[in-house]
DNA sequence: ATAAATAGATTAAACGGTTAATTAAACTAA
DNA sequence: TTAGTTTAATTAACCGTTTAATCTATTTAT
């Protein structure tokens, strides 16, 4: 690895010009013929500029640290991915760079802990939660973060304080699906979320709960089943659900895939969809535009949830020190996988 | 941010101690009572130790460049992300972060040298091709690694010489899924690839060509076709084809959406899958499960490449200096939407 | 009592860039 | 001619950690 000052030899001129001169190509304190002899000697030398070096002497290394409080590979679910694609979008076009750290660690806490313990010197943060923290280790993240110093912004949590950047995406607490099936006529309605114990789950449940006391519709602590966003697991969990109680019309299911299993397991007990169950999926991925009925959804807008992001921290990192919140909606797509059950229908037909 | 010269004035000792004692808690060069008196002092202080000096002091970062040349946004795209994943699951596990880094070049070499630009200091390098990169483009990017003299891996690439470590991943190149349809009595088979241009689409339409010659069936260069790995773009695409060649009764495509939608294309022309024309994907992503008929596919095993090409990576960063292949296949799943039109069928039913 | 070994600290020089302050030479204006 | 300005370069301190080399005080061995 060839040096600065190795380039600068080679040009028979100081580091400093060299320096001078890689930083702003047409600075006018290097001549144009000593410009020309750095250009060679760079060439020469297949001269890289340390990211290390540089990054401590100036204290800024245009380079964002991405914190996913999980015990799961990264990259391998479609939610965070998108979130990831429009963070990467808009931060990449700024210049910065993504950086993801190693952690051994079991819990969320640690893992974050053992995340920043690696990464100081990093321009900026954002903070993801994930469906396994609690409110509890969400604040104690927060509170890691803040001690860093350094602009953050955080994810895909439920609404914490005015002290922090945030990105609210109100379909990740509000069961907007459910509220959809209502106006579509149902009444017994069954929810089929995630793990249980994550704060996402409580604020579902709770919301599930409001919504159907609005509506003067029976609530049941039993129509709150688990599928942990597998499809396995869902299958078996509504399947067995749908079995129990079969005067059930409709499901309201917080991911695609448990969508899909869960046709799958209504067809399989000889029903179908949206004939004797409506089914309502969320986050309008692929396979619900593909899925046999295609799957009326909520889509999230992740990728615009990432961009927005971004830009809140591009916003800190200029040396905005006003926190902003910002607050995105899912919107309905309605495909073939929910019935009208109404007397009157919306569309009157 | 706290430096470790404010943690060592603060425990009233020197920075060298400090830094002993942070590398090796074990260590016997400082004594017991100052050992205590240096965590009070970081955690009074909140340190961290500062990645950027500590990587330029010792060398190296723990640190691993992930270079992708696409201008698409990247963690949108299913083959990629499994791949990462793989690659995260490994790397992490061993303590290594992964950096990607911005471009705002529009060329696959342009990209790669604007990101090494940047990243020079990392302890290795993944290199990745993508649909778009040509033969020429790669063997000029993995010059250009070379040149960084740091431990690298190529992913997704057709072989090279043997001067790099490589995995190889068979299915990018060789259309398994044509030579099952033959296998299942099919002669009039189509081909959809994703982009024309790139060097993975040269390969694959060439294999398609030699399997077809070798089993004597018709090849006609107008049989493939291209889907720009696109649901819409495929859906057009195959439909005009098999209005144009009636004849065809299989169709072989290079990804599982690009499959779903010459399903779709198909019921739209009337027909039947797999009654009428088989259908085959590659990828066995999620919605190849679910879509109806389930999808007979090729498992190109992407994570297990990403993991195979973290331990190359792990073992050159360990000092060996051997280069090393690695091969993979993939493997046919076979599910519902391939027909079999042999006069004796492969189980005699 | 003296030499040798050990424990526990410190010093100072890297690592590779950046940048404020300075200098030297060449040019311009009065 | 002298002072002032401009141009193009250099010097040296600094960013935060690491680490080889030292040093001092104490303990152990002879």
């Amino acid at each position: 690895m060839s040096s600065i000052k190795e380039v600068a030899k080679h040009a028979g001129i100081s580091a400093a010009s060299v320096s001078i001169y890689l930083n702003n190509k047409d600075t006018k304190r290097v001549s144009s013929d000593t410009k020309v002899r750095i250009e060679k000697a760079i060439k020469d030398l297949n001269y890289h500029k340390n990211l290390f070096a540089s990054s401590l002497s100036t204290q800024k290394s245009k380079l964002i640290g991405i914190i996913i409080p999980t015990i799961l590979p990264l990259f391998s679910n479609d939610y965070t991915n998108a979130l990831l694609s429009g963070i990467q979008t808009r931060l990449s076009s700024f210049g910065y760079g993504l950086l993801f750290f190693p952690s051994s660690a079991k819990s969320s806490i640690e893992i974050v802990k053992e995340q920043l313990e690696k990464s100081a010197g990093c321009d900026g943060y954002i903070l993801f939660s994930t469906g396994f923290c609690t409110m509890k280790q969400i604040l104690k993240n927060i509170a890691e973060l803040k001690k860093t110093q350094r602009p953050f912004v955080t994810l895909n949590i439920p609404e914490v304080d005015d002290t922090v950047n945030q990105v609210l995406i109100s379909d990740l607490v509000i069961t907007t699906g459910v509220k959809y099936l209502i106006d579509m006529g149902h009444k017994e309605i069954m929810l089929l979320l995630g793990r249980p114990g994550g704060e996402h789950s409580w604020y579902l449940k709770e919301n599930f709960k409001k919504i159907m006391e609005e509506n003067n519709l029976p609530y049941n602590e039993k129509m709150v089943i688990y599928g942990d966003y597998s499809a396995e697991i869902s299958y078996r969990a509504t399947k067995a659900a749908i079995l129990k109680h079969p005067e059930i019309t409709a499901v309201c299911c917080m991911s695609d895939i448990m969508a899909s299993s869960t046709i799958q397991a209504v067809y399989d007990l000889g029903k179908s969809v949206p004939g004797d169950i409506s089914v309502i999926g969320r986050n309008n991925s692929l396979y619900s535009r593909l899925s046999k009925p295609a799957l009326s959804t909520i889509d999230l807008h992740m990728h615009q949830a990432g961009l927005s992001s971004a830009n809140l921290l591009l916003d800190a990192l200029s040396g905005n020190t006003g926190i902003q919140k910002i607050h995105l909606s899912g919107s309905l797509i309605e495909r073939n996988s929910v019935k009208s059950i109404n007397r009157k229908t919306i569309n009157g037909s």
